[in-house]
DNA sequence: CAGAGAGGTACCACGATATTG
DNA sequence: ACAATATCGTGGTACCTCTCT
């Protein structure tokens, strides 16, 4: 910088002035500087700018399974909004989601100094673990089927898993069955209470739900349970992935989807339509996720009190999966 | 840092040869230090210590298509194997990958001086755009098919595409259609070789391919167009999803899979264990591509020398949607 | 004298280097 | 010879001052 003032003959606070678009500069002076800094291809030095300013321009993301949609959808969301804000991005994956790890990369992110922090970890354990922590930097988490609030970006969960099963009630089956997620994820609970409440709103009993834990392979083990009890007509499962091998299972004991059984999924990834069958699913804009708690998340390291976040409502994506009781 | 120098009675110097563990410093005393550190809770500010080292500890990932099944795997494995590094990740993505916005991405890292750049963004115009730019920081690219080299990380996928192919012919198929991924990506062309190699060393014809763009979209439609020609026996899909779309085409036009035609994807996405039917594909451990181009990076940036990074090697994932014609 | 445009100086929190005990 | 200190440089921004309409 001293030498691009040395070049454009004024003050390196005056070419600092330039660079940080300040208005109190002669037009002709700042295109004087402006043809030095091309000159000398100078580019600011952000250490030195961080240094200065205490704010390092960086916004940290903690991960857990980040190659899962979701969380991989909501993390090019986070991308590009923080790169539009000039803001870079620090992630941490974790490994397990307990509060040690959470912990470690809290801290290890509070050593890098980001001006603030987004928790892309959509587990119970994620969310005690911050209870406890004091942060400096603001922090936004993602929590599916949370009520807004200021500092969390939700999907509307409960609402999605409504309108799974209440596809399915008003097609006519007597009861849904569930399979769910793993415990300790906030979705298995959000996706539970949402399909226990439209049953029971419904005047219908819920059978306990079959846990799965997101692969495949655990609804297609579910889906031989539920393919043995012949009164099973109707299932919603907490994924697509889990809802593909549900779909698997009957078609090896030789019940037929839709024609036997109905099967709805939860996420909406883009191979679910072509699934055999076709599943109806319940679609999230992910990356809206994304997006949305980078803005708060500015908002708030602006010092602003913005109100809570609007939750990312589902889409009904309607395939060819259920059909009538 | 200048407070811990004063409440252990030292000067700031010594605080740091405590906090970067120079051997120099008498037990004792480097006790004396930390105590104060833990108890002021001192973190180093990284700003500080990049402008003083001109380093900034942070490593640069350039991508594109991250919500994709490979490269969202490698980004684990590369925000892993560089927090063990103790280096930073920042990622940015681009929304296409041009000349111009690979540009300006690369601008974007260069601005916030990260010590590495990681190019996750397989296509030739990356490549190209790649070309022409000095990089004062070294630079590691993920460029599938390519020939071991300092800077790269390979997927061997011409021995996977031959493996696919390989097995097909074995299984007796006069010859194999190939449903490629779009022109300008580097596992497009890397696939056809392999593909069309084998085909010609076992001196049979390659069929023009049919390019799709990696979506169960395309792979449905081109499907659709081998469907309707009988002497269509096996289909190699140059991806999973694709392949998926392939074996729906084939059922909605009354074709079996396996028992009319054969299918083979690429990739060894988890799900594919269980589409119907369970899909023979090729599985890559990409979490392992991000690692290796982390560490040889590191070593790069170290000053040292090393020598090619071995390719990251194909398995052979055998399930039931190929068997003899 | 007010206000705009420019310059001067201190400071941010470290590490490198030379120097002292 | 070795441990510890003092001083300086890193590249910016904040704040105050100065000059000139």
């Amino acid at each position: 910088m001293i030498d691009v003032a040395r070049l454009a003959g004024v003050s390196h606070q005056t070419v600092s002035r330039v660079v940080n678009g300040s208005d109190s500069v002669t037009p002709e002076l700042a295109e004087r500087v402006e043809h030095a800094i091309r000159q000398l291809r100078y580019r600011r030095n952000p250490a030195a700018r961080a240094l200065a300013t205490s704010r390092s321009m960086s916004i940290g993301i903690v991960g857990f399974g980040l190659a899962q949609y979701g969380p991989s959808v909501a993390l090019t969301g986070i991308a590009d909004e923080s790169r539009r804000a000039g803001y870079a991005t620090n992630i941490v994956s974790m490994a397990e989601a307990d509060r040690a790890n959470m912990s470690r990369a809290l801290d290890h992110l509070v050593d890098d100094s980001v001006d603030g922090i987004i928790v892309l970890a959509p587990v119970e354990g994620a969310l005690a673990a911050l209870q406890g922590l004091e942060m400096d930097a603001p922090l936004m988490v993602f929590q599916p089927g949370a009520t807004p609030a200021v500092d969390r970006v939700a999907t509307d969960e409960i609402a999605g898993a409504r309108m799974a099963t209440a596809h399915l009630v008003r097609s006519g089956h007597r009861t849904v069955r569930h399979v769910s997620g793993p415990s300790g994820w906030l979705g298995t609970s959000a996706r539970i209470a949402g399909w226990a409440g439209e049953l029971s709103e419904r005047g219908l009993a819920a059978p306990p739900p079959l846990e799965g834990d997101w692969t495949t392979e655990s609804g297609y083990a579910a889906g031989r349970t539920l393919a043995g009890d012949p009164s099973v007509t109707a299932v919603f499962a907490a994924n697509d992935q889990m809802a593909l091998g549900v779909m698997k299972a009957f078609a090896d004991e030789g019940r037929r989807v839709p024609e036997d059984v109905s099967v709805v999924g939860f996420d909406g990834v883009p191979e679910s339509a072509y699934y055999r069958p076709g599943l109806t699913t319940i679609g999230f804009d992910f990356a809206e996720v994304g997006r949305r708690a980078v803005s708060q998340l500015l908002l708030r390291m602006a010092g602003e009190e913005p109100g809570p976040v609007a939750r990312v409502e589902p889409t009904f994506l309607l395939r060819d999966s259920a059909r009538a009781a």
